[in-house]
DNA sequence: CTGAAAGCGCTTACAG
DNA sequence: CTGAAAGCGCTTACAG
């Protein structure tokens, strides 16, 4: 019978049916057992290509989808991933968040936008994760702190960490450029281009990204014989920086500055020339990011670049390797930190 | 028993559990009927004050929390609101998202971030909602396409949308800046401040948000007496906004430039530089949005705000009240157009 | 490979 | 107000 009566039920009840096929009633179309059609819809389910095939046609027939939510509650697999993130006022985010979420679309995974800017403990973070049975969590977030990251890590919750890149023996599957090879970098290339007093404006205090970029700049000038000085911004925000590089302006003693972010060195380069200093003949400066913005003329900042798109795409690939594989071990895929050549950054001596 | 041994089942499974309480666990520790733990998290249930407290204890002692997804699947309530979202390349987005996530914490809703650049269908999108048993909608994507809008309206699917705001008789929830006041307001201010030729750079053609700015400023401006035209931006970029004025730029005849976006905007002053024409002296110019970015000194443009904070509240709160009560009548928020004033306009003529 | 059955963890008409 | 029971739409050991 095209018209699907199903076997009469004591009530009508709302439920999330929408009016939509079920699979039970795909069973009773194709003549197989509710179980079939699940199998059918299950990559790896023993069944035969003929049984698979009955049901499908039945279920393209009547315009059945599997209701998600039953199947992770009955399954536990929800297809649901928790995106973890802060910092919204940095618009690489949203860069993040757009190849995250087009990966996920591949994968046939759905990424809830969990925001933790504030103080959302790991423990909020666990409450939601259980509430609505989500598989893993992508961390998108580079102002996590160690204690919540371990949170996640001790929780057995499977998660996948862009900003941290730690090439020996991952702890966990992470992505990212390693920051003491950009720090390097930064402070190598001040030395090239005969900058003599290089400082460099670091995140906010208490962020895991502080300590091992200071330790790389200061490590590499003291190496090359340059003085060096490091100053911790207030937030990640362009004023933050604005206000630190005013700060080193002040007190003199420094020809560029390595910031740990774009919107940082965005906020130096206005307070450089708020001072009336000239960028990059009096100061030369790097940021680290390479923000849509940075490329704007305004702005023409050197940076160096942080790979979003390859990070986001390996997170997500990670994530649904281990969705089919949960003996999969942790990976790292460390991104090499490389120079954008702009205007904020004098010429290589000849 | 503290050990909360449930009667024996047959066999172990592993399904979302997670080794959590769960509400039958509950309801033995209470001494209680399992509807009765239901009703005592559902607010509005027919229950005892007694009887809640009893259980609310119980569950707190058990460390207890629903399991949002067999709630949804049950009750139809997963709490769970889909974010439909494009233009990932205008950090205005990443606001609206900040905003919008948090106001639905605070009403226990959780966002599913929806990514519908390029060309997602509102089947696509639909399929989703079905899928996950998603309430309801919130659109927060300026290039939806009308044939998207009328899917979303004809499907029955709770909804409120960003970006629109018709105060007359609105056929949905809608919060916005009415486009056709904020291109006035940019029309007459040109005229008061001198400028005898502005021209308009609008969003590319097809968007639902090109017509109604056009037509207000070229009205206005004909009243005034004054010369106007419009052309079009390839998409909401900077570099097409950048194009789009070098266009208008070698065809000489304009003085001034309102644009749809300040994403078009920031690629509008560079151009106008590039030309070697002065701002705002020679060139006037007025962005839509009011983003960060646009309060930098580098770029300091003076546009007309889009109060994202409010719109986003709005209409997460909006889509929680029609959650209690399913009756509410569709409403609009119409934020008016507010000129914020920075270097890229002459002053008023004294 | 298949099907019947039990179960995932909740909700809600129904009958007190 | 309460509880027993049926049900939401799927999955998966179990026993062929």
């Amino acid at each position: 019978m095209a018209d699907g009566a199903v076997g009469a039920t004591r009530r009508k009840r709302q439920g999330t049916s929408n009016g939509k096929t079920t699979l039970r009633e795909v069973a009773e179309h194709a003549g197989v057992s509710p179980a079939a059609v699940s199998r059918a819809f299950t990559p790896g389910s023993p069944i035969s290509d003929a049984l698979r095939a009955r049901v499908i046609e039945a279920a393209e027939g009547l315009g059945y989808r599997p209701n998600r939510m039953a199947a992770g509650l009955a399954g536990g697999r929800s297809g649901l991933v928790g995106i973890v993130a802060d910092g919204f006022a940095d618009p690489g985010l949203l860069d993040l968040l757009d190849h995250a979420t087009r990966a996920m679309k591949g994968h046939g995974l759905i990424p809830i936008l969990l925001n933790s800017e504030g103080q959302e403990s790991f423990e909020d973070i666990q409450r939601i994760v259980h509430d609505y049975g989500i598989e893993a969590l992508l961390l998108l977030s580079p102002g996590l702190s160690r204690r919540f990251v371990q949170g996640v890590q001790k929780s057995g919750i499977r998660y996948a960490h862009a900003f941290e890149a730690h090439s020996a023996d991952p702890a966990a599957a992470q992505a990212g450029v390693r920051d003491i090879l950009a720090a390097r970098l930064a402070a190598a290339t001040f030395a090239e281009r005969g900058y003599v007093a290089p400082a460099m404006i670091a995140g906010p205090e208490g962020t895991r990204h502080f300590r091992e970029p200071a330790n790389g700049f200061t490590t590499t000038l003291d190496r090359l014989g340059l003085p060096n000085r490091v100053v911790h911004a207030e937030s990640w925000s362009p004023d933050a920086g604005a206000r630190a590089m005013a700060g080193l302006l002040a007190q003199g003693a420094c020809d560029a500055v390595f910031c740990a972010s774009d919107t940082l060195a965005i906020g130096a380069l206005g307070a450089v020339r708020a001072a009336g200093r000239a960028v990059p003949e009096d100061i030369g400066l790097i940021g680290y990011d390479d923000l849509a913005a940075s490329a704007w003329p305004e702005i023409d900042l050197s940076t160096i670049a942080f790979p979003r798109a390859e990070i986001a795409r390996y997170c997500v690939d990670f994530l649904a390797r281990l969705r089919d594989d949960p003996s999969l071990k942790p990976e790292a895929f460390v991104a090499e930190p490389l120079l954008v050549e702009r205007s904020t950054l004098r010429s290589a001596r000849v």
